[in-house]
DNA sequence: ATGAGCTATATGCACTACACATTTAGGGGG
DNA sequence: CCCCCTAAATGTGTAGTGCATATAGCTCAT
């Protein structure tokens, strides 16, 4: 387990296949800010936690954080803890809840090509 | 239907929301390649009429199987047709068809992280 | 016979999300 | 005092992609 970044994922070199997809990680990021207010650090672990990504890199993290709330999908507040640094604690917007459901397409149809992938490879292999 | 690349796709401008996988496009034409030896041209069209990608890019088809080339995953060989300009036609080695498997692998768990993400969405929208 | 359109391959260029590393800073414990 | 944890942010390099353009052979209508 990565000690290094506290995110739980074991940064294994990366298999010679991946396909990461991209943007998925503000998506997932939406969707936990939905959920329930959250911030960067904690959110890093929730990816992992909730099966949503294998291993996350907490700088992507915050700056896809920024992004979303550029794009007003989500609103940001400090809040200072008893112990430690400050926090940024994020909550989602009603545009966010919106994009959410984009989102939710999006993935629909990824599935989808995914599930053509792996009929159509099953077919090959059992011709 | 789009008329410039024949490639069957609407070339409908970018949604808000889109969720590529990245090297998708290089697994896909790896498995049309292993179902039955093609060339770059008519592999674009396939990937439409399989199901496996909405709109694709002619010349990223050619880089990716060049790249494949490159790889020893597919070998290739020169066609002069009856008609028209030479093909660069594909086959598949058996190298390749193990990278297949890689392949199905991490689309595998691709499609758990989506479907970690759609029951998450469903249970935070019914409450 | 010539130009338009199709088939076919290939390269140029710019962008962007991400991987990996580093920086800054507050706080607690040995 | 140093080390580690929490917390946020930035810097840098890169790989896969989107869009455009170049080249060339062949077919067919005007």
């Amino acid at each position: 387990m990565c000690a290094k970044h506290s995110c739980g994922g074991h940064h294994s070199k990366d298999h010679p296949c991946n396909c990461k997809m991209r943007g998925f990680l503000q998506a997932c990021l939406l969707l936990l800010v939905a959920r329930s207010e959250g911030y960067g650090y904690t959110l890093l672990q929730d990816l992992n936690n909730f099966g949503l990504m294998q291993q996350s890199d907490i700088g992507a993290v915050y700056r896809n954080l920024r992004s979303l709330e550029d794009a007003g999908h989500i609103v940001s507040e400090w809040q200072d803890s008893e112990s430690g640094p400050e926090k940024r604690v994020y909550r989602i917007t009603s545009a966010g809840r919106h994009r959410l459901l984009q989102w939710k397409e999006a993935l629909l149809e990824n599935r989808r090509q995914i599930d053509s992938f792996l009929t159509l490879l099953e077919n090959s292999v059992s011709q």
